[in-house]
RNA sequence: GGGUCGAUAGCUCAGUCGGUUAGAGCUGCGGAUUUUUAAUCCGUAGGUCCAGGGUUCGAGUCCCUGUCGACCCA
């Protein structure tokens, strides 16, 4: 970039910036030098940490002179970071240091520091500085490094956003995430909390002697959920590929292949829409356990959340982060503590019509309320308006149900069992955080929602004691789906001819539906051993634990519409 | 896809009923200040008011279209 294309107020403070560095340079100062003796420096929590016992007790950051004098011994510190702020007062001047760890503030003395001392003005706010001194405390009681020296480390060409404000533009916090990062400390420890989260799933895994795998995320067919894929291309075999949707598949090729423990955390991909919940590319955590079933799980589900949510609050107290995590946790509008609610899904939906003051009968009347197409309306199509302007009349939570949407969704449901999980959809899930609640009413209560219809379950085992279901739960925190977990099904055959029952929804005009996987019915011919599996959204489960609004929150970068320049 | 709200200096925000040269704080630059905590004080610089069109003697302000974003609904 040339001097000459600099205009404007920004590029003002820009080339503002770039003279230092040109004054820098021309004293024979690299404004960019790569020689700090890591091995000396320490840490400013570790520093921190070293002077813990000079701390007044109460005071939360007041420091007795003397003792940290005599802890200090009159050593020097070598500490490194960016530069956050500064108060100049002639002779003297406070910065403001941060590192990775924590911050600590500089103390400058002309008479103390010396000719670094000028140097102070080719410094700016956001700058990467080596600073070196001893440790004093200031007259307000604030532990400080006292300067004897000080240099750049990284000039920093832009400015910081407001250091009161931050950065509140929201479209400016996701497309420079660096800057947010800096800005906002909060959006840090969300991504330091999510490292925590993932170290936790793992920890409790690989504890239960799972093993730890990776599997492909190029896939030729689509599988393992119902989602839209994204598509591309391999030019040396000229194949046509899809970004999986879900590792399923191929984790339980692994128990076919003797493993009996596996998991996986990996990127999955799913061209849809973007929200709050959703990115198009996020991370699940799937694991396989076999001689296990669903009913396994359940337990294994309370035990890993309780465990993760443990781990997560130890180590950010550990990171000085526990106010951070204390706060999360009274933002949280659930509880961890109780034992989860468990609820047959048909059990559910019947509670649920009751609780609308709604006929159980509805279920079997479904039918006839889907909402008919055409532009002049049939007499049917007319009585069953009237009918569900009727049924939403007969209370206050049958008013709050979204019968439009229900309606639409009818239309393209084929069974009986599809009814059933539109049913739960519409008239048990929007109401679970309302009508599941902790023992003093405080908190909702994470809800199992049990046996699932085979229909919407293409890969779960069926019931022994009624075929039209499946072992299968998914677990509800706060009214949002968190998890998914069945019984594994291993029978080939009818793998093979519920693979044939997408493949012939697909052709009806289903757009979410999976492909008929020949290698994987002949893997399972080779023998799968009884199994469940559970997968669970590691993104989802970061945005309840740290209390986070959007999923953009929890990933480091989220998908965004390119700049327009 | 629909609705609501928004876009003004690098950042955070004002801008009255349509009226003269669009303001403030932070950041920057110059100065004062050797214990500050968003330091303070004095001075100074910084603007395609999202884009295009319209109404008007006159538009940051009113109208239309578009772009982008947030939230809600789907």
């Amino acid at each position: 970039m040339s001097e000459a294309e600099s205009q404007g107020a920004e590029d003002a403070l820009i080339a503002a910036r770039r003279d230092k560095v040109a004054r820098s340079r021309a004293a024979g100062r690299d404004p960019y030098a790569n020689d700090v003796r890591a091995e000396a420096r320490t840490s400013l929590a570790a520093l921190r940490a070293a002077f813990a016992p000079a701390r007044e007790a109460g005071e939360a950051e007041r420091y007795q002179p003397e003792q940290v004098e005599r802890l200090g011994e009159g050593r020097s510190y070598l500490v490194v970071g960016r530069l956050m702020a500064r108060r100049g007062f002639g002779k003297a001047s406070f910065l403001r240091l941060r590192d990775g760890s924590g911050e600590l503030q500089l103390f400058a003395k002309l008479d103390v520091l010396g000719e670094d001392f000028e140097r102070l003005s080719e410094l700016d706010l956001g700058d990467h500085v080596e600073a070196r001194g001893g440790v004093m405390v200031t007259k307000t009681g604030e532990l400080s490094l006292q300067l004897t020296a000080l240099r750049l480390l990284g000039k920093a060409l832009r400015p910081l956003p407001d250091k009161w404000h931050g950065l509140t533009d929201v479209d400016q916090r996701y497309r420079r995430r660096y800057v947010d990062f800096v800005a906002t400390p909060e959006a840090a420890g969300v991504l330091r909390a999510r490292s925590i989260i993932v170290q936790g799933l793992r920890a409790f895994l690989d504890e239960r002697g799972f093993l730890e795998v990776e599997t492909p995320t190029l896939h030729t067919l689509v599988g393992g959920a119902a989602a839209k894929p994204f598509r591309t291309h391999h030019n040396a075999l000229d194949l046509d590929l899809f970004l999986r949707i879900a590792p399923e598949l191929y984790l339980k090729r692994l128990l076919v292949g003797g493993f009996e423990r596996v998991y996986e955390i990996g990127r999955c991909y799913r061209n849809e829409g973007i929200s709050t919940r959703h990115n198009p590319e996020f991370s699940m955590l799937e694991y396989y356990q076999a001689y296990a079933t669903y009913e396994t799980l359940l337990a294994q589900t309370e035990a890993l959340l309780r465990s993760v949510d443990a781990h997560l609050g130890a180590r950010l107290e550990a990171l000085g982060q526990g106010a951070d995590y204390q706060r999360w946790l009274e933002a949280r509008p659930f509880s961890l503590a109780e034992p989860f609610a468990r609820l047959d899904m048909r059990e559910a939906v019947l509670s649920g019509l009751g609780r609308a003051a709604l006929p159980a009968a509805l279920l079997e009347e479904l039918p006839s309320l889907a909402l008919g197409a055409g532009a002049t309306p049939t007499p049917e199509q007319l009585a069953a308006g009237q009918r569900v302007e009727q049924l939403a009349r007969t209370s206050e939570r049958s008013r709050r149900v979204d019968w439009g949407n229900l309606r639409r969704a009818l239309v393209a449901a084929e069974s009986s069992g599809e009814r059933l999980f539109l049913a739960y959809e519409f008239f048990v899930e929007p109401f679970l955080a309302e009508d599941y609640r902790t023992s003093d009413g405080a908190k909702s209560l994470p809800v199992f929602i049990l046996n699932y219809p085979f229909e919407v379950s293409p890969l779960a085992r069926r019931k022994d004691a009624d075929p039209s279901l499946t072992d299968r739960f998914e677990l509800f925190v706060h009214g949002r789906e968190l998890c998914n977990a069945f019984s594994e099904l291993n029978d080939p055959d009818d793998q093979a001819a519920r693979f044939r029952d997408q493949v012939a929804k697909k052709a009806r005009g289903a757009d979410e539906t999976m492909d008929y996987d020949a290698d994987y019915v002949r893997a399972l011919e080779h023998g799968m051993p009884p199994a469940a599996g559970f997968g669970l959204g590691v993104d989802r489960l970061t945005m309840m634990l740290t209390s986070q609004p959007s999923i953009r929150d929890v990933i480091a970068f989220p998908l965004l519409r390119p700049e327009t320049e």
